[in-house]
RNA sequence: GCCUCGGUAGCUCAGUUGGAUAGAGCAACUGCCUUCUAAGCAGUAGGUCAUGGGUUCGAAUCCCGUCCGGGGUACCA
């Protein structure tokens, strides 16, 4: 038992015997002692004045006093104001890293036969363009999510809905015919989904040329919009393609496959993958045929343009709608489809949607109308709402040429992790292959942990030319640190020393040793909170302050210089459990950590 | 307009179910490599926690108002 839940049953206890009073454990509240304080915890004891009846020095004079009487972990308090603080017996911390030391999953919740079976959906890209740095941020806090979902002990399904169908592709491929000349990626040299992304940027430059010429010859500007020839051009492709027209399915097809080869690239670069992929054009018929089930059933109603709606209002909502007056479907429609098409294929007990903010209404709407439609999980669904990416400049346009494109931003660090290395010179001896991978762990190390370590709630702020750096509260930080307690291992192995895990009961612990494993042994408990609110910051902040305290103590202390061998033993092995659980943090992060850096 | 989320150091961010003197990093300045990796460590400086009230032993944290900003409110996704 971890020794917080010790102390509040013992507090309780107390309660319970000086003043005869019955309290709950979860009206204990402990905090970590102030630094400037002696102490390993702190008990507070306000709560607890309108029991005893007597001033906060006192109370905790007679609480602390009870504590060390009767836990022998407690080994001695002082109170100051209303504060008791508690020294805990240096052998309670010792049998911590025994345990820590000892325990390959240390940290972690193993997943039982009945454990739920979460599916995380996560990246959700559109066909029509390459993956940029808003991409990115979903996938690498969807991936995290999975691993920490597991981490506490939950099955896990990782899925992705390629939005393939619709005006947008649609828009790329009238662009490829009319201006494309035959090229491919092959023909090109250029990744299929940024040749694709090109060609969307080339029908709206065409588009918008076409507008300005026909508000010149004095149509109106929305009238334009509607009447440029190439988006006349894309709807009807876009109706063909429904249709299944043969040449234009042959195109999309084509032009979808050169998409999917230049993602699965990007996602094998960012480290994330997914169990099941789902197509929005396998989706969105089952998806039309719920609302028809639905407009049956009488969950929803039509007008008289045909249009679908569903009436929310009296659920605190607006109506919405979810089939167009022609009979196409909407993105909520696909939605349905596909929510219904998952919970077929698998026995899901909780879906995790990792979709931005901006689109709260649209979960809220889509929870309410699977209820409506009479699937029981329609009200659990979890709408995982992180914020945007801004840049310096404000939002990223496309159109603006200010987006962020995944690929280069990822190629641009490497090359910065590579010259940072060999400016540093620290890796002699490494093959070529070796040292390409060191830099591209370094290089992903410092993007993911940037975007993981903010609340994923907020909005975030991304500098080109600031934001990627390798010193103070980065990943090369966390890994450098890694990489440093491994070369003392290595040293170590060299000379012979062998660690034993029995640690000397009679060591004399110093203060930055003891702070080291009482952090240790915060792990768990960090990993099963990041899970219940799904916050990989939270792994991200605590793995930066057990690193941030390691490189005090390394600082501190010598290790291999340590003539007394049980002290050296000691500092070995804790030196190892820290790097181990700085692994291990990482790893549910997504990010490596490198042998040597 | 309505709904919703946010505002903490020059900048980027932490800050536990309300607890002690609000913390890191970057940027600036100053020290520390003959010794286990200096991508490190130590120090200086930097704050009206947007703002005005309220709740209480105690508020960055909870409640109300105001100001500022993001997002949503589409037959876009």
């Amino acid at each position: 038992m971890h020794i917080d839940q010790i102390v509040k049953e013992k507090v309780v206890e107390a309660i319970g015997s000086l003043y005869g009073q019955t309290v709950d454990t979860s009206a204990v509240q402990i905090q970590n002692t102030r630094k400037d304080v002696e102490g390993d915890m702190t008990v507070v004891v306000f709560p607890f004045l309108r029991f005893s009846k007597k001033a906060p020095e006192q109370t905790g004079e007679e609480l602390g006093k009870y504590l060390t009487d009767n836990v022998d972990l407690v080994e001695n308090f002082s109170v100051i104001k209303g504060f008791l603080n508690l020294m805990i017996a240096q052998n309670y911390w010792l049998s911590v890293l025994e345990s820590a030391a000892t325990d390959d999953t240390f940290g972690f919740a193993q997943p039982q036969k009945d454990s739920p079976l979460v599916m995380v959906e996560y990246s959700s890209p559109n066909t029509n363009k390459p993956l940029h740095l808003g991409h990115i941020r979903n996938n690498l806090l969807g991936y995290s999510i999975g691993e920490i979902i597991k981490a506490n002990g939950n099955k896990l399904v990782k899925t992705n809905i390629v939005n393939d169908r619709g005006i947008h592709i649609c828009k790329s491929m009238y662009a490829w015919q009319q201006w494309g000349e035959g090229k491919t990626p092959q023909s090109t040299g250029i990744k299929g989904d940024h040749l694709v992304g090109d060609f969307y940027v080339l029908f709206d430059k065409h588009y918008k040329q076409e507008i300005n010429e026909l508000v010149e010859q004095g149509m109106s500007k929305e009238d334009a919009e509607q009447k440029a020839p190439s988006i006349v051009a894309a709807r009807d492709m876009l109706r063909k393609w429904e249709a299944k027209d043969p040449e234009v399915i042959e195109l999309w097809q084509t032009m979808n496959q050169w998409v999917y080869a230049g993602f699965d690239l990007t996602y094998k670069e960012l480290g994330v993958d997914f169990d099941k992929i789902y197509h929005e054009s396998d989706t969105y018929l089952v998806g039309k045929d719920e609302v028809f089930r639905g407009l049956k059933e009488g969950v929803f109603y039509q007008r008289e343009d045909q249009s679908v709606w569903a009436d929310l209002t009296k659920d605190g909502l607006d109506e919405k709608i979810l089939l167009r007056s022609d009979g196409t479907s909407v993105y909520m429609t696909q939605d349905i489809g596909t929510a219904k098409l998952r919970f077929d294929d698998y026995k899901i007990d909780k879906m995790i949607y990792v979709v931005g903010n901006e689109q709260n209404y649209h979960f809220q709407v889509l929870s309410v109308l699977l209820d409506k439609l009479g699937y029981d999980w329609g009200k659990g669904l979890h709408h995982f709402s992180y914020g945007m990416v801004e840049l310096p400049h404000g939002k990223m346009k496309s159109r603006e040429g200010t987006v962020v494109d995944a690929d280069d931003l990822m190629a641009e660090m490497i090359e910065v992790a590579r010259k940072t290395s060999e400016e540093l010179g620290k890796l002699e001896g490494y093959t070529d292959e070796e040292l390409n991978r060191t830099y591209k762990i370094i290089a992903l190390g410092a993007l993911k942990y940037f975007m993981l370590k903010v609340d994923p709630k907020k909005n975030m702020l991304f500098n080109p030319e600031e934001s990627i750096d390798f010193n103070g509260n980065t990943g090369p930080f966390i890994q450098y640190t890694h990489a440093r307690i491994r070369s003392v291992i290595r040293k170590a192995t060299k000379k012979g020393i062998q660690l034993s895990f029995d640690l000397d009961s009679t060591l004399n612990l110093s203060e930055k040793e003891q702070e080291l494993i009482k952090s240790l042994s915060l792990y768990p408990t960090v990993v099963k909170e990041a899970g219940d609110i799904y916050s990989p910051a939270l792994i991200a902040n605590y793995i930066y302050s057990l690193v941030k305290e390691f490189n005090q103590f390394y600082h501190d202390h010598t290790i291999l210089g340590e003539e007394n061998e049980s002290v050296r033993n000691f500092r070995l092995v804790l030196s190892q459990t820290i790097a181990d659980v700085v692994k291990s943090g990482m790893g549910l992060l997504g990010i490596e950590v490198p042998e040597r850096m």
